[in-house]
DNA sequence: CGCCAGTTTGATATAGGTCAAGTGACGTGG
DNA sequence: CCACGTCACTTGACCTATATCAAACTGGCG
């Protein structure tokens, strides 16, 4: 099931495809899209299990599957393409943990001058990125609400259902590479599984109808699955927040 | 062991005791302080078991504690003196989750506009405000890490740890009411466990000399709790990027 | 006095972990 | 081209940490 193959998905859409989950954040004008696409991106390809330190600049994951991991093992975050690899660059803090790429992965970074000056330049940039940590942190939460109140099929539902959605955002919800390339184990590490369990429950849910694999593809009873696990995508999305000013300055 | 008194500590420190917190990123000088203390800060008096809505501005817990809790009721982090209640006047995004005080609290705020205008004056500010919100999302992983990998010993005994370590940061060791005030119950929300667990669990530590209660003090053998629970309060802390700026411009 | 929220205790059930063994695909070196 | 090693997946047997249910106990408070 695994190496299917280890090509590339070319990027063949007017908006380069990498700015698209910046973009959903409706902060972002047709402008900032410009500034960025004007700066020195340098691209990097990394082979599949290898690690990354995304440094002081900024990193955007283009292509590919990785992780976070904490220095116990547990995997913290899963980043799809058009994530962020960290937002240390904002923060100042070095990023907790460790980045690993699963499948073969391309990024594309700039360094942290040019990272500067186009947040200082453009401020729908700025807010973007600071938007887009926000919500990094409440699928964090997610996670974590999946660890102590659902049980071990739930959770793997609840999983698949966020993956597919982030990846139809993206527009990659085609590409089965981003569900068979995770390893049981790895998928176990993630949900705070054991490996074993999680083949139990992949076989349930198989049983179940919710998930079958025809030849190389995956299919996903997204409906039956989002049922199952109570998925609810708010949390991706966000709310933003009106600056109700005169509450306080009245 | 509940309501042993309602009245909130008072606070004799020269540099107001509520910006402590802040000062530990060691990214504000002085004069950052100052212009603080100088803007027009409104202290709001909460009754325990209260909700608060901090609002689009600056929101400071200075005394009592607080719980965030999400909306299947998991909750989410534990708010000391110190901690800001919410970074949504950073992000824009609305905070997940709901804010509940646990004891009587006092809240120090300021309205968004007066944010802005303090965040655009004083670069040091804004960096700590910045470090503060990556060190509490790596609290959340910590507890993730706790719930998917620690046992409920570990979890109770690290737990103990961390608020020890965040009071004790504060100046606050002192006061047992931050250890009182959480019932079993509410430990277990936080802690994923069931109440009944969590009082076996406190029990055991008990037992083991870990945790006693002489009188109306709580007394806690932190180190024994330490080597339990392996706790490093590194993550509490936070590690310094240095932005190697000439890696990507040379 | 009696209520109520919190705590404690006991009995029982179960989700999920652990261990061990076996299968199948793939890649490598002889 | 085959033998072998490795790695993922699968299956079965067993075990245990923790949940759940139910009941009693406690202390403060109206």
């Amino acid at each position: 099931m695994r190496h299917l193959s280890s090509s590339l998905p070319s990027d063949p859409s007017p908006v380069p495809h990498i700015f698209r989950r910046l973009l959903t954040s409706g902060l972002m004008e047709a402008e900032d899209v410009t500034a960025m696409m004007r700066l020195g991106w340098r691209t990097a390809t990394l082979p599949a299990r290898s690690s990354f330190d995304p440094g002081a600049g900024l990193a955007l994951l283009d292509a590919g599957l990785m992780i976070r991991r904490g220095d116990t093992g547990q995997y913290l975050s899963l980043l799809v393409p058009g994530d962020p690899c960290s937002y240390a660059f904002i923060t100042g803090n070095a990023p907790p943990g460790e980045l690993r790429t699963v499948t073969d992965c391309r990024i594309m970074q700039i360094g942290p001058a040019e990272v500067l000056e186009l947040v200082e330049s453009r401020q729908g940039v700025l807010a973007a990125l600071l938007s887009h940590m926000a919500l990094d942190s409440a699928a964090l939460e997610e996670l974590l609400v999946s660890l102590s109140t659902r049980s071990a099929l739930e959770r793997t539902a609840h999983f698949l259902c966020e993956l597919d959605f982030r990846l139809q955002r993206m527009g990659l919800a085609g590409d089965p590479r981003y569900f068979t390339s995770l390893t049981q184990a790895e998928l176990g590490r993630y949900l705070g599984l054991s490996a074993v369990h999680v083949n139990r429950t992949l076989q349930e849910l198989r049983r179940r109808g919710c998930l079958d694999r025809r030849g190389d593809h995956v299919v996903l009873d997204v409906d039956a699955l989002k049922a199952l696990a109570s998925f609810e995508p708010g949390y991706l999305i966000g709310r933003r927040l009106e600056a109700r000013a005169h509450r306080y300055d009245a």
